[in-house]
DNA sequence: TAGATTGTTAATCGATTAACAATC
DNA sequence: TAGATTGTTAATCGATTAACAATC
């Protein structure tokens, strides 16, 4: 992994790396910049500084290798050292997330879901067990668990974020439309479902009055 | 609406608006750009520069109402004009989305959710229909949705985009990692779960390399 | 060889921060 | 009145784009 990619940077090479997927499963064995650039809507100048930025190096004339460059951004991006999550709050969406299968690609093992109703303690979804959230804090640190997914409901938000962070977790992937206090040097990311559909409606309003 | 927000601004609003909510709930009446800013953990420039670029106006000397700020951010932000939204895919993460309460809160209305299981026809999650996925183009039209989400698995995304586009879809949210190819002028915004999960672990081993 | 395409440097553009006069 | 706090302007900072020598 490479430190210092801008903020731009991180946002487009989990772009760039959709693409090479599809350019591989098709069968395609190298790319242009300006390939990668026209698909994922990028000026080739931007791809090539944003590769260069990650240590991809190819000789000048020649374009880039797909599996070569594949492994390349996702080492960039951590993809390959991983990390332990877990869910707290088995509801709708906590059943969603825990029931996805491609978090391995990622760089992310999520190895449990905890919920306060204690009738679902012992049963699993997609492979994964969900327990009761008296365990959560004991088994965070035994598992050395350092990622803490949230989707309980807003009020119990900070509690579960409390607890998380009791049971070491330093990082917080915040479904409720809350602000949680955690102690510095914990990440806190918001993910608000609504807000990133509200962005999208947006931008559809600001094309309608013709921009 | 006021256009020509900045990319940041427009991913400041909503927490600010996050924090709002929460300084009402608590029964505070009025906040300081310095207030929101230590709170959102942003500069009291940038609050101050975001706030004026949305069109909020206090003499100086005077702090923020926040009751007339809530009213002003979410208007800047578009939330008082309504769009209709659709689901294709009612499988978990289809049905978390369809269950969630407060699109309205943020300018959109999801009124159904389609899968091409004939077996869930008529079914409903949170209030909300399930359709046979054979409706959902002419519905589209009919009911002048502008908005299609899309949680079916890889492989169908790009049919249920062609499907949505011919029903006069103008934006798509979309949760398959796949890059989908659409006509011109229409919106694609993609939301990749694990990418996301991915980028807080990133950052989280960013950390612990002590930086 | 000529065309394609790279990595990198310099120029441009836009966003964030700092500073401050205005005034409640 | 003095302190707080605004809106805005100018200075700084960083990211994107354009250009081009290098070379397969």
């Amino acid at each position: 992994m490479i430190a210092a990619l801008s903020q731009g940077t991180l946002q487009r090479l989990p772009q760039y790396l959709i693409m090479l997927k599809t350019e591989q499963r098709e069968g395609r064995g190298s790319v242009s910049a300006d390939g990668i650039g026209t698909v994922v809507g990028v000026s080739p100048s931007q791809v090539r500084h944003d590769l260069s930025a990650c240590g991809v190096n190819r000789g000048p004339g020649e374009s880039y290798d797909v599996a070569e460059l594949t492994k390349s951004i996702e080492h960039a991006l951590g993809y390959d050292d991983i990390s332990n999550a877990v869910i707290v709050g088995a509801g709708q969406l906590g059943r969603a997330l825990l029931s996805y299968q491609n978090y391995g690609d990622y760089g992310v093992d999520v190895v449990a879901a905890f919920d306060a109703d204690e009738s679902m303690a012992g049963t699993e979804v997609g492979g994964k067990p969900i327990l009761s959230v008296k365990r959560m804090t004991s088994l965070c640190r035994r598992m050395k668990v350092h990622i803490g997914i949230i989707t309980v409901p807003a009020i119990h938000a900070q509690e579960a974020c409390d607890r998380l962070v009791e049971g070491g977790i330093q990082a917080i992937w915040n479904f409720a439309p809350v602000h949680l206090k955690v102690p510095e040097g914990v990440i806190v990311k918001n993910e608000i479902i609504a807000v990133s559909l509200g962005e999208l409606s947006r931008q559809l309003q600001e094309k309608r009055r013709g921009e």
